[in-house]
DNA sequence: AAGAAACATTTTATGTTTAAAATGTCTAAT
DNA sequence: ATTAGACATTTTAAACATAAAATGTTTCTT
C-alpha cells in the first residue's frame, strides 16, 4: 500500500472536518453575540421605557410608514406570525399608542397608525435605541464594518437560497 | 465667520450621523443572519426529527459531559433561567431520553444524564445538525472566518463590559 | 446544637411565540 | 345569483421564557 494515499486521504478527511467544527464555532460565536446584544437593548427598553423589544419593533416599522400599515404587513416585515402581530397590537392599541381603522375599499384588512402620543414615545425611545446600538456596534472603523456587511450579505443571500 | 470651521463642524456631524446609521445597518444585517439560521435549523429539527431548539440544545449540553449536569449547571450553560431547565426537562424525561438521578453526596440537586436512548437519538441528530450549520456557513475562506470569529470576539467582549 | 444564610430546584403567574382552526370578506367563474 | 377559493385577521392550544415565591437541603457561625 502507497502510504502517500493514506496521507492524502488523511489529510482531506482532517480537512472536511476541521472546515466542519469552524462552521459550527462561527455559528455558535455569531448566535453568542446576537443574543447578547438583544438581550442588552431588551432590558434596556424594559428598564428605561417599560416596553418589551417586540412592541417596539412593531412602533418601529409604523414609525417608518406614516400612511400606516396592514396586519398582514406588518406580520411580513417583522418576520413573525401574523397571530403574534395581533397579539401585539392589541396590546399596544390598548396602551393608546396605535389605532386600528378599518380601511374604505377593504372590510378584510384594518390599517394600523401610531397615535400623536405614539409618535412622541416613539421617538423619545428611537433616540435612546440608537445610541445603545452604537454604544455596542460602534467601535469599528470603516473598513471593518464594509467587511462585515459584505461578509454578512454573502451569508444572507446563501441561507435564503436554502430551501426549508 | 470663518467658513472653513463651519465645514469641518458640519463633516463632523454628518461623520457622527453616519456612523450611527452604520452601526444600526449592521445590528439589523446581523439580526437578520441569525434569525435566518436559526429559523432554517429549528424547521429542520422540527421536520427531520420532531423535536424543538431547546430540547436539542439542553440534550447536546448533556452529551458533552457523560457524567451529567445539575439542572443548575443546565441554566448556566443554556444561558436560560432555571425554571425553563425545569419545563424542558420535564418533557425530555417523559420522552425517554434523559434521566434525573439523585446526586448521592448532595441531596439539594439532581444529576441529568441522558438515557441509552437519548445517546442514540442525539448521535443521529447531531451529524445532520452540523450538516446543516456548514450549508449555511461553510461557504467562507479561511481568511474570511478568521476575519469574522475575530470581528465578532470584539463585539462579544465589548458588548459584555457595557453594565446593563 | 440552633439559627441564619446560601444553595438547588420546583411552582406559580405572566407574557411571547408559533401553527392551526375559525371567522368573516372579497373575487371570479359559472 | 351562487358558490368555490383566496385572502385578512383573530382565536385557540401548546411550547417556551422570565421573575418571584415556595420548598427543601446544606453550610457556617455562634
Amino acid at each position: 500500500m502507497d502510504p502517500s494515499i493514506a496521507q492524502l486521504s488523511l489529510d482531506h478527511e482532517s480537512r472536511i472536518e476541521q472546515d466542519d467544527h469552524q462552521a459550527i464555532r462561527l455559528w455558535l460565536r455569531l448566535l453568542t453575540c446576537t443574543n447578547l446584544i438583544e438581550r442588552h437593548l431588551r432590558n434596556r427598553l424594559r428598564s428605561e421605557f417599560d416596553i418589551t423589544l417586540p412592541r417596539f419593533d412593531l412602533m418601529a416599522q409604523l414609525a417608518r410608514e406614516p400612511q400606516g400599515l396592514t396586519m398582514g404587513d406588518l406580520s411580513q416585515r417583522m418576520m413573525v406570525s401574523g397571530g403574534n402581530v395581533s397579539g401585539i397590537a392589541t396590546q399596544l392599541e390598548k396602551e393608546g399608542l396605535i389605532s386600528r381603522e378599518p380601511v374604505p375599499g377593504n372590510r378584510r384588512a384594518f390599517c394600523v397608525t401610531l397615535t400623536a402620543a405614539g409618535h412622541k414615545r416613539f421617538a423619545e425611545m428611537a433616540i435612546a435605541h440608537e445610541g445603545w446600538i452604537v454604544d455596542c456596534l460602534g467601535g469599528l472603523s470603516d473598513s471593518e464594518y464594509e467587511y462585515m456587511m459584505a461578509m454578512l450579505k454573502d451569508i444572507k443571500t446563501g441561507v435564503s437560497a436554502i430551501k426549508d
